[in-house]
RNA sequence: GCGCCCGUAGCUCAGUUGGAUAGAGCAUCUGCCUUCUAAGCAGACGGCCACAGGUUCGAAUCCUGUCGGGCGCACCA
């Protein structure tokens, strides 16, 4: 971060010294190869046009600026017109002072300026126990949020309960069915209907309750205590394996709040008003074609019932309502065919579809156990439940996991190589890097050192190539957070932290650090591993994930 | 049939939004523990970036087509 805004300021001045803007398609990154140097640019050939200058005669030109500058210590012309920039080891060594002061707010970046973001996921039906794809969505809209918050941006979680509709419906229906069966009674199976264990459960809680009168009232009312009961156990349920996953929800927003402060009929309302929607065949409809959908989408059907869709416009008019500038909904991937007339819905609002509305999807899990997939289904109840997953093999492994990936890829986790400490599973990884630098700190301690604070002169004996390695990585930690923010990708820390845990380990290996011979050459390398693990720790915790002290 | 996503090492996947000689881990093989945690490190092997065109100084990345896989295409959620 540091590099690349002084080397991006360089040359921003050294251009307009000669009347040249800075090209919107420069890049500033560090090159594929090392021998580069620490950062390449492509700035002359994407200005050669405006400099009127061949790529290869203005990089020389801006060579010749930026060599004086005491932070530089080569820069090079190569190729085509690329300028390779190497800093000095001195200006390498300040990160660990800056990482030093910032702490743990060290990455952070404030490139959000306060937008204020909403983070809808996991909004499960309460119609079930959470599964794994469940599991693998809150992992990442959880993480995703950190992300967001630490570069910056405003954010509010939330949980949609989808607690209106005929989902609902025949959850009643599933418990009172097994309530019969239980009391006795034969009764034909109901269509649809859900057959897990917990359904059994629910059952006979309300058998406990109710006895034989649930035989005897109106089967309404009846399927109604049954609804209700069932959905606030399932809530309840729900609610607790997400709090042993670490995932909190700040807000749990209710569909029937919505429709009973008509917040759906003044939806119609305005999109009529706006000549958005239209009644034909019997059925209310939004004319999400006007933005680019495939076909207008039914809000009311032609039996007088509300779609979900109709709750969802409702829904998310009200999120802008709240002030939201932007709104990430995270789904199943299997809803991608929804993504247009969501964004028809946005469009309508008034708002900018691209900007307002992030759509992220998120990939099934296959779960696999002994080489073999495990096959899920919510309604025939059988599944692997996330408490059951969590359980096994812990949040930090589970969480991880489910951030090692793109979202939108699939994603196979293996109970057996999840439960394995080794490097099939990168989390233990990732951790053991922090525990021994712990472990090196309790080590000194035993021993009586005592670590002089970092000063200049201090990190000046980091002059291994595993210290600049080290460093650098250090100093590229904001980049990532930031990048990571900015593509809606809490993956790339995943990464990130892999590549870094890589480095500490080769380090651990190759530089003795308190038998290193000299106490200063000591203390140098234990403060720079100290800055290692502050960003162990750092990012680990955008992940969710515990960096423990010992393993 | 139409739409979206995907196709990179034997396997699982990255690839910083168009950059230089294509990157990890696993697996396989070879080394490294009388010394700070071997839950580790080093090295080797491994590639027509699905295929064919195109765009330009430059393509795994952007465009078109073909093949192969997944998912959608409801007055279901």
């Amino acid at each position: 971060m540091r590099a690349t805004d002084i080397l991006r300021e360089l040359l921003q001045s050294a251009l307009a010294a000669q009347d040249i803007a800075w090209p919107a398609k420069t890049t500033i990154e560090p090159p594929r190869d090392k021998t580069h140097g620490d950062l390449a640019t492509n700035v002359a050939m994407m200005a050669a046009k405006a400099a009127k200058k061949p790529p290869r005669e203005l990089a020389e030109a801006l060579r010749q600026s930026l060599a004086s500058d005491p932070r530089l210590a080569a820069v090079s012309v190569a190729g085509p017109g690329f300028l390779n920039v190497a800093f000095t080891p001195g200006f390498w060594q300040e990160t660990v002072l800056e990482v030093g002061r910032a702490g743990e707010a060290y990455g952070r970046c404030a490139i959000g300026q306060g937008v204020r973001v909403q983070v809808e996921y996991v909004s499960a039906n309460p119609t079930g126990p959470l599964h794994i794809g469940h599991g693998r969505g809150a992992a990442v809209g959880d993480s995703l949020a950190r992300v967001l918050r630490a570069a910056g941006y405003s954010v509010e979680t939330e949980y949609y309960i989808n607690d209106a509709g005929r989902q609902m419906r025949i959850l009643g229906q599933s418990i009172l069915y097994r309530c019969r069966e239980l009391l006795g009674e034969t009764v034909a199976e109901p269509e649809d209907y859900y057959r897990g264990d917990y359904i059994k459960d629910l059952a006979k809680e309300l058998i406990d309750q109710h006895g034989r009168t649930l035989l005897t009232m109106p089967q309404d009312e009846a399927t109604d205590i049954c609804r209700l009961h069932g959905e606030r156990e399932i809530l309840a349920g729900i609610k607790k394996d997400l709090t042993d996953f670490r995932v909190g929800h700040e807000v749990w927003f209710p569909e029937s709040t919505l429709l009973a402060a008509g917040a759906v009929d003044a939806a119609f309302a305005d999109l009529r008003e706006k000549n958005l929607a239209y009644d034909k065949d019997g059925a209310f409809w939004f004319a999400s074609t006007t933005f680019g959908d495939d076909k207008d989408r039914v809000l009311v059907k032609s039996g007088g019932e509300l779609t979900y869709f109709a709750s969802d416009i409702a829904y998310h008019a009200d999120k802008f309502r709240r002030g939201f500038d932007v709104v990430v909904d995270i789904w199943g991937a299997d809803h991608h065919g929804y993504v247009p007339r969501m964004k028809a819905c946005v469009a309508a609002l008034g708002r900018d579809p691209e900007a307002s509305l992030k759509v992220i999807l998120v990939q099934l899990v296959n779960l696999l156990k002994g080489g073999e997939q495990i096959a899920m289904s919510t309604r025939a109840g059988k599944f692997e439940t996330l408490a059951d997953v969590v359980a096994e093999v812990g949040a930090d492994a589970a969480r991880f996991m489910f951030l090692s990936r793109k979202s939108d890829s699939h994603l196979d986790f293996d109970l057996d190589a999840v439960t394995q400490k080794s490097m099939d599973n990168p989390v233990y990884y990732v951790q053991y890097a922090h525990a021994r630098v712990k472990s090196l700190f309790a080590k000194a301690a035993e021993r009586g050192l005592t670590v002089p604070e970092a000063t200049t002169d201090l990190l000046a004996r980091l002059d291994t190539g595993e210290d600049l390695e080290l460093l650098r990585l250090l100093e590229q930690y904001p980049d990532t957070v930031a990048n990571a923010a900015r593509s809606f990708s809490p993956h790339l820390v995943s990464f990130y932290l892999r590549d870094l845990a890589a480095r500490l380990h080769r380090y651990y290996t190759v530089n003795p650090v308190l038998t290193a011979g000299d106490e200063a050459t000591t203390a140098a390398r234990l403060r720079l591993l100290e800055a290692v693990a502050q960003v162990v720790r750092n990012g680990l915790d955008l992940l969710g994930v515990c960096a423990p002290d010992a393993m």
